[in-house]
DNA sequence: TTGCCTTTGAAGACC
DNA sequence: GGTCTTCAAAGGCAA
């Protein structure tokens, strides 16, 4: 068995190596006083980092874990980390099972060489392999390692006619805190580290219908339809006009990628990576909150300021008006993407409880009295106050009533008081009407 | 540098 | 159980 040290050296060694930023089996240039000149800087490095600790790599301390894969023999031998030859990083041996590891540094460099040109999908060069003694406790040289990692890979970082990027070459039993797109996102200079340790989500199918297409669409259209919001439409719409025997073939991608994302990451869950990512305030509700809102009919505008018996309770007491809420709710539901609450018949958002982004501010019957004594020329100032009474108690923070934080006020703004706005929010109230009918 | 846009589907949260 | 929200990919664009 070799000692700790000396594997320690040997991987700071591989990995100067690479960090050199030229590949000494594409080069040609590694020397052994190359090598002795690494290890010496390897070993001061170490020492000044610590004992037992892998060097920092640009600014993030890799945490190395053992996670051995039931699909892969020896976890623990292969390199991991960004700093592995499958992401185009400088080797690294953090993890070392000495059965697997020739004393000879030169043989164990052909090893992670080999597997470097063979996750690449690049040829081996036939001198290469001339360079060192095989070693027979590595099983996997040239396109053997090739072979079996990517019979061995999740789909979903496999290379493929569905990824093309060699980066997602990842075999599964590197321990996804090394991955790169798991602590870091690199940029065409090799940028830093952006994003901190999370655990992408696979690929639902029509994410994979988009991999596979995009280049496709992308080579149809040219260069004229450059914007991604475009193509994705497109893609969008030739997904629905996908035939179904088609879609299934991505749907049955995507769920072997869940699958093995499952069983890869067991205990992760997809609300890790909620947020994540970054901050999004805004979403396209909320903004679509602001860009109707000189469409939303509150009362003082719909039935005018004399008529204040006609207004709903909570605009009577200087609250936010439950009309303008409610058709919010509804033309955010429809302009989203149809789903959901489909079209603009929702009677599922009005047996539901309603939430504070969705306020309903009257249930079914309530709704269709209020239309009723309104088209009647009838007053509804008791059916909206059913409807506000009823959903918010006496307590006042029933949905209807809106989020606190909203700044909306109806007394201070200046509304202009339509004289279509009857007209229009007649006609909603008897669109509602008929479809909660 | 970072978020937005835009699509669909999966998953989790919430009521 | 139904509804809503977030995130996954992509890359140009705007702030």
């Amino acid at each position: 068995m070799m000692a700790d040290e000396e594997l320690g050296d040997e991987v700071k060694v591989f990995r100067r190596d690479e960090d050199a930023d030229d590949d000494p089996m594409i080069s040609g240039e590694t020397s052994e006083q190359q090598l002795a000149d690494d290890k010496k800087d390897a070993v001061m490095e170490a020492e000044l980092d610590g004992a037992g600790r892998v060097p920092l790599i640009g600014g993030l301390k890799a945490e190395i874990k053992a996670e051995p894969s039931p699909s892969f023999p020896m976890p623990s031998m292969l390199p991991c980390g960004p700093y592995s030859p499958f992401s185009g990083l400088p080797i690294m041996f953090p993890m070392v099972v000495p059965q697997y590891l020739s004393p000879n540094p030169n043989i164990n460099m052909m090893n992670m060489m080999t597997m470097r040109a063979a996750m690449a999908g690049a040829p081996l060069s036939p001198a290469f392999p001339a360079m060192f003694s095989p070693n027979p406790l590595f099983p996997f040289p040239g396109v053997v390692a090739k072979q079996h990692l990517e019979n061995t890979m999740p789909m979903h970082m496999r290379a493929g006619p569905l990824s093309s990027l060699n980066h997602m070459k990842m075999p599964p039993y590197m321990p996804h805190q090394m991955m790169p797109q798991h602590n870091e996102r690199r940029g065409h200079g090799g940028g830093k580290v952006k994003k901190e340790d999370h655990i992408k989500k696979p690929l639902n199918a029509f994410m994979w219908y988009m991999k596979e297409n995009r280049p496709k669409l992308l080579e149809e259209v040219g260069n004229d339809q450059k914007q991604s919001a475009e193509l994705n439409k497109e893609l969008g719409k030739r997904w629905h006009d996908l035939p179904k025997e088609e879609q299934q073939k991505y749907f049955e991608m995507a769920k072997k990628d869940r699958e093995s994302h499952k069983e890869k990451y067991p205990q992760w869950s997809a609300r890790e990576n909620y947020a994540v990512n970054k901050k999004k305030p805004k979403r396209k509700r909320d903004k679509s909150v602001g860009s109707e809102n000189n469409d939303q009919k509150k009362c003082r505008a719909r039935f005018g300021v004399t008529n204040t018996s006609m207004w709903c309770k909570p605009c009577q007491r200087k609250k936010k008006c439950i009309y303008a809420t409610d058709r919010s709710g509804s033309e955010l539901n429809d302009g989203h993407d149809g789903r959901g609450t489909s079209g603009g018949c929702s009677s599922s958002s009005e047996s539901s409880s309603p939430n504070n982004n969705q306020p309903m501010p009257m249930n079914a019957p309530q709704t269709v009295a209020a239309m009723h004594a309104m088209l009647m020329g009838m007053q509804i100032g008791q059916s909206a106050h059913l409807a506000s009474s009823h959903s918010t108690g006496s307590s006042g923070t029933s949905p209807p009533v809106a989020n606190p934080s909203d700044s909306e006020s109806d007394v201070d703004e200046d509304e202009d008081i339509d004289p279509t706005i009857t007209q229009q929010t007649q006609e909603y109230i008897m669109q509602e009407s008929v479809c909660t009918l």
